[in-house]
Parts: C-alpha cells; sequence; structure tokens
DNA sequence: TATTAAAGAATAACGATTTTCGAATACCCG
DNA sequence: CGGGTATTCGAAAATCGTTATTCTTTAATA
C-alpha cells in the first residue's frame, strides 16, 4: 500500500515526500471520511510543522493518481476516501458524521442508469441523510 | 398551476407578486435544473429590474411552500426543481447540463439501505456524473 | 384611495474554504 | 555528495455563492 503510493507519485512525476506519504495514511487509515482541516488536525501530532496549504495540493495529486476520491455530502467543505470502490455514504444531520454505505448494488444501478439515460456515466455519488444510532439513543425524547 | 402557487403564498402569509410568479414560472417551464443565476438572467428579458437577491429570498419561500426542491449536483452552487417527484440526476462534465433520471426506484433503494444500516433516514440525494448524449456525439471525450 | 407592512432593487458584506505567494527546504538524479 | 528544481511552509489574500442592509416601491385590506 505504501510501495502502491510510493510508485504511483514517481511513475507520475512527483516527488515523493513524507508530508505526501502521510496525508495518505490517514486517509487510508480512517473510515471517517476528514476534510482536509481534519486531516491537517490529525497531522499535528506527529508532523507539528504541516501545513494546511500543504493537504490541499497533496490532496489534489492524490485524486489525480486515483488514490483518492472527493466526496461532496452537501456541507461546506469536501470530505475525502481512500477507499476508491464504488461505495455510498450516509450523514448523520446530528453530529456530522460520514459512514459509508456497502449495501448498495451500485454498479448495477449505474448499468441501469447508463441504459436508461444514454450518459456514459464515469461516476456517481449517492447520499442518505438521517440520524445515526448512536444519535438516535440520545435523542430519545425526540 | 399559477393558481396553485397563488394560493400556497397566499395560504402561508406570503403577498403574490410579479416576481414570485416569475421566478416560479422559469422553474415550471424548464428541465435544465437552473441555479440562481441562471434563473436570474432568463429572467432579463421579461424583468430587466429583478435582483439576484430576490431570486433567491424567492427560492427560499418557494422551497419552503413545498414547490421547489434543492438540488446537490455536486457544483459550487445549488440547482433548482420545481418537478417535486423523488427523481435523481445525472450532470454532463463536459459541458455542465443536469438531466433527470426517472430510471430509479429511489424509495426502493432507501429501504434497502435503511434495512441494512441503522440509520433512520430523512432524505436522499443521487447524483451521477458522466458525458451527454451530445458531448459523446462531439467528441470531446473520445 | 389611503394606510401599512411586506417586498423589491441595488449593492455591500459575509465568511469559511481554498488558493496564492515568495523565501526556505529537501527530494532526486547523476 | 552536490545542483537543479519541485515542494513546503506560513500567512495573507482571493474566492464567490449567498445574505444583509438600506432605501424605495408595492400588494393587500377596508
Ligand atoms: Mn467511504
Ligand atoms: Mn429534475
Ligand atoms: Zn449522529
Ligand atoms: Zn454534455
Amino acid at each position: 500500500m505504501s510501495k502502491n503510493i510510493t510508485e504511483l507519485l514517481r511513475g507520475n512525476g512527483f516527488k515523493v515526500t513524507p508530508q505526501r506519504l502521510a496525508v495518505y495514511e490517514v486517509l487510508a487509515n480512517t473510515k471517517e471520511h476528514p476534510n482536509a482541516e481534519m486531516i491537517f488536525s490529525s497531522l499535528q501530532a506527529t508532523y507539528p510543522t504541516m501545513s494546511l496549504a500543504t493537504v490541499y495540493k497533496t490532496i489534489d495529486i492524490l485524486h489525480e493518481i486515483g488514490l483518492v476520491q472527493i466526496l461532496n455530502a452537501g456541507e461546506d467543505s469536501f470530505r475525502y476516501d481512500a477507499d476508491m470502490s464504488n461505495h455510498a455514504h450516509v450523514r448523520c444531520v446530528e453530529c456530522g458524521r460520514v459512514d459509508d454505505v456497502f449495501d448498495l448494488d451500485a454498479a448495477k444501478v449505474t448499468r441501469e442508469i447508463e441504459a436508461g439515460t444514454r450518459y456514459r456515466l464515469t461516476g456517481q455519488q449517492f447520499y442518505f441523510y438521517g440520524v445515526c444510532p448512536e444519535c438516535q439513543k440520545q435523542g430519545k425524547a425526540h
């Protein structure tokens, strides 16, 4: 995995830097779908000198070489995901967390849409909104 | 249809103004899913004095009284749709147009997700992106 | 038609995200 | 090891859809 990103960076003419590896590691080891600020914060401990600008530029590159997908979950900022598989997401409108949704055959849906619309689809985003299990517990008073 | 919006505005304590009717007419008579700027532009001919701020405020009201839905098609701005049925959208990454996708049973998909996750879902947003038939012809992307 | 509160026009302001800038640093190739 | 140059840092600035403001106009009611 780390080997993969190193090769991909070099192979695309990008230098391999600790910052780039670190940003990718954050995304590869979380299921939280962080935005740029969250990535930046989580690197403060290990990379106190990391610049937010570097996070943004690194994400651009990681996206360009196919290692990171960009999520628009209807918030002000973008979220990022190193899981490049075709899966949907659900955002809790109470606490803001974004979880994976794997119980959806996205490829099948895509095929149906492609047949119906005559578009050649290159991607898709499914977002669901609701209340996560934890917030349901806390908000019993509803 | 115009009768409907008039009643709804009055019934909700809003005044019926030419601007409000005009904004709704644009949305009711197009399939282009315009954003605020596009609505504003398309009204320049008939309402040269229309303010962009009025477009925004009117959309708020139309949304509030259930006449317009707000779309997040993965762009910087929101798009609006007077078709209140539950349907998905597809955006052409070449020319930016946004088309309807009626070949998707969103309610069915939502039920599946709700069963699989433990979220209590309150809404969803699907959008697909790809290359529309016309842009495929022009070979902008082979 | 007069009254009055709501609404519109025009434009300034907003504000969080994202980008830019220039000097310092460090990756990488030979 | 160096030299060349991509990259980083840090702060500042831009971005830009949307909202607030101020003054003017208008819809609704009787
Ligand atoms: Mn994910
Ligand atoms: Mn539509
Ligand atoms: Zn929650
Ligand atoms: Zn197109």
